[in-house]
DNA sequence: GTGGTCTAGACCACC
DNA sequence: GTGGTCTAGACCACA
């Protein structure tokens, strides 16, 4: 994974951990990678992933069995759903309407532009 | 204006400009408002405001006369709407078109909230 | 004329003066046009125009008859001449020279871009 | 280092940090010293030395990781080259030709005095 | 009056 | 430890 450099890489962490619940690779109930593990493949300071995790355990969806390791939580799928599609509709939504109107983006173009993403998705 | 903690204040009064500038509230060939000015009125220290000035005049949006003050580039609209635009489609779409992926958020949803923004705007 | 924006106005326009002399345009005893003439031609304020004939006076290249206007010193050119070939050689050229080395210009490049200088020019 | 009164301490650091990386002290992918270390060993404050970084990370020169610190850009090399050599025939070279042919100032002179500076530098 | 630079020092997030 | 941002205040050159 490779890191931008506008978010703090903790968050950018969870949010490929998120995605690995929503799209069905995590199931509830399933252990996650331990901290080190992950830190290895991502190139990372374990710190830095500990982090995450303390964040996603904080929210409810993760939870951690001391010796064992972490696990998704009993309703991880639901919880990660709800604070994704919180911050969907409530942040990201209205600046991206917002932008829109400032630059004359009607709804079609912005149709046409969503076309464009899935074929380019799907190759 | 109010700030949000989340971006940094230079980067919300350049967002705050370029909102002005698309907007049509300012026009290419006009001065804008000394550094000093926009400081007071925006209860901001110079040094803040001046950054947002150099980052503008960087991206050849606005440009500066010697002692006289800082006036929109001739081509100062055009330069603000491909930077938003370029921002717009190869940064914030592809993160939105991922999330409804992820949620199960369709284009008609999608629509269905677009219309609730602009009813709200509207009012 | 044209400003740019890293050098001070009316230091540019003591460099037009300059080269007005220097290329033998304006003759020594010869009248120069009053201030408010060049403020008008050139767009600036007479201030500005002000200061450069007062450099230019410090330096002994023109002089002032009060009431009737500023002309060429005697030696106006040998002082012009003396005080940029100065310039030339202890500032502008061993920055110049420090720069071909780190850059590995050779001399013999230096020639050939000498010579599409000289090409365009003559064009 | 001493800083010249001309130019802006901040642009000074940048000419210093071009020549380390021109010069082969600094490697593509060599972290370079820190903000604070800088502005310590050249009695600076570290807000100046910050903008120096600012403004070559900018040009794709150097790059930032996170809570580590700056590094040379991979093709850093190649674009500081660019930078400095643009600069060099844009701006300069003209200014130095028009100079030479306004003062008189020969081809062959000019090479009379590349060599006492080759000299000199040679001591 | 204008902007441009610099310092000192503080606070914060992040690794 | 790292950088990033902001404030306060000073000084300067310039128009």
């Amino acid at each position: 994974m490779e890191f931008g450099t506008n978010q703090a890489i903790y968050l950018q962490i969870v949010d490929y951990m998120c995605d690995n619940i929503l799209s069905g690779k995590w199931s509830e109930g399933e252990r996650i990678p331990a901290i080190r593990e992950i830190a290895v493949s991502l190139e990372v300071n374990p710190n830095t992933v500990m982090r995450s995790y303390a964040y996603l355990q904080e929210k409810g969806i993760i939870y951690n069995q001391r010796g064992i390791g972490y696990f998704i939580a009993e309703k991880g799928l639901t919880a990660t759903r709800q604070l994704k599609r919180s911050d969907f509709v409530k942040n990201i939504l209205p600046r991206v309407f917002k932008s829109m109107d400032l630059l004359g983006v009607g709804f079609d173009e912005l149709h046409q532009l969503y076309n464009q993403y899935q074929a380019k998705g799907n190759l």
